[in-house]
DNA sequence: GTCAGTGCAAAGCTTTTGCAGCGCG
DNA sequence: CGCGCTGCAAAAGCTTTGCACTGAC
């Protein structure tokens, strides 16, 4: 299987500009291993486990560079910003976060999609990105 | 008119065995009247600017004990908790954040709200609290 | 009187910035 | 061979904690 995820990321930072430094290249590919979201102290952490140790400061940079570009999302839980790879179209989910076990499951609904596009319509907003978290007790604390 | 909302808030903190402080109260006092989300810091300034001037970890300590009751709900935007008053029932809403001028607009709709329960049992969670937050440009910057 | 509540200052985290050197294009 | 990328260290937020004191019950 190939990554179609990592080649989109790549294109689009060179169309943007940007060459291909090793730290950013790292960080693209753990993130396109994972599909729970990241602290940058995480993938931090993770890249040093893989022998691929980047510098904290270059994985916020990587991170805010790719954020800018829409090609990864940022999403704030608990005070900290957690960031996972934005897939171009489909394949769009939300998480459902467990005040007990802290796990996160991440769920897709296409009623909720349309729902929220009218919303923003209604608004007059032109919406560019939305998140939906939903907190509470997971089936196995509850 | 009175203010059902700091009322109830203050029920609930004796009723969880808290005493009635000063700092809490006015923190509680600042937040009925505020219909937007105000960051710690804000809630410092603006009590400080009416002479009701309070510390700032006081002002945390106020959030942390009536976020835990639920009294007032926390958001993340921009890597700084906001918080607001969390009314028991009904009048409930969601924000849209507009990533040019930095406004934020509230809304409410049934719907949404209906989806999300459904959406909840689904997943099997005992859901207990969300938040929806839209991002893009608003009608003024668009 | 006791103990939660408070203010201040210090510590702890997360995130950003400055700077010198490396390396992609 | 210039300029973007990187690492390190320092700085800049935001939030929590320690401690002595005040004040509610």
């Amino acid at each position: 299987m190939t990554e179609p995820w990592v080649d989109h990321a790549r294109r689009e930072l060179a169309r943007a500009g940007h060459r291909a430094g090793g730290a950013r290249g790292a960080v693209l590919g753990l993130l396109s291993d994972q599909h729970c979201v990241l602290s940058a102290q995480a993938i931090h952490d993770r890249l040093r486990e893989q022998d691929r140790a980047v510098g904290l400061a270059s994985v916020y940079r990587a991170l805010d560079v790719l954020t800018h570009l829409k090609l990864v999302h940022r999403m704030d839980v608990d005070g900290t910003a957690c960031y996972e790879p934005a897939y171009a179209s489909g394949e769009h989910h939300h998480h459902a976060i467990c005040d007990r076990c802290g796990r996160m499951s991440a769920f897709e609904d296409a009623e909720l999609e349309r729902l929220i596009d009218g919303l923003g319509e209604r608004l007059g907003y032109r919406v560019e990105a939305h998140d939906v978290v939903l907190r509470g007790a997971c089936p196995a604390c509850a």
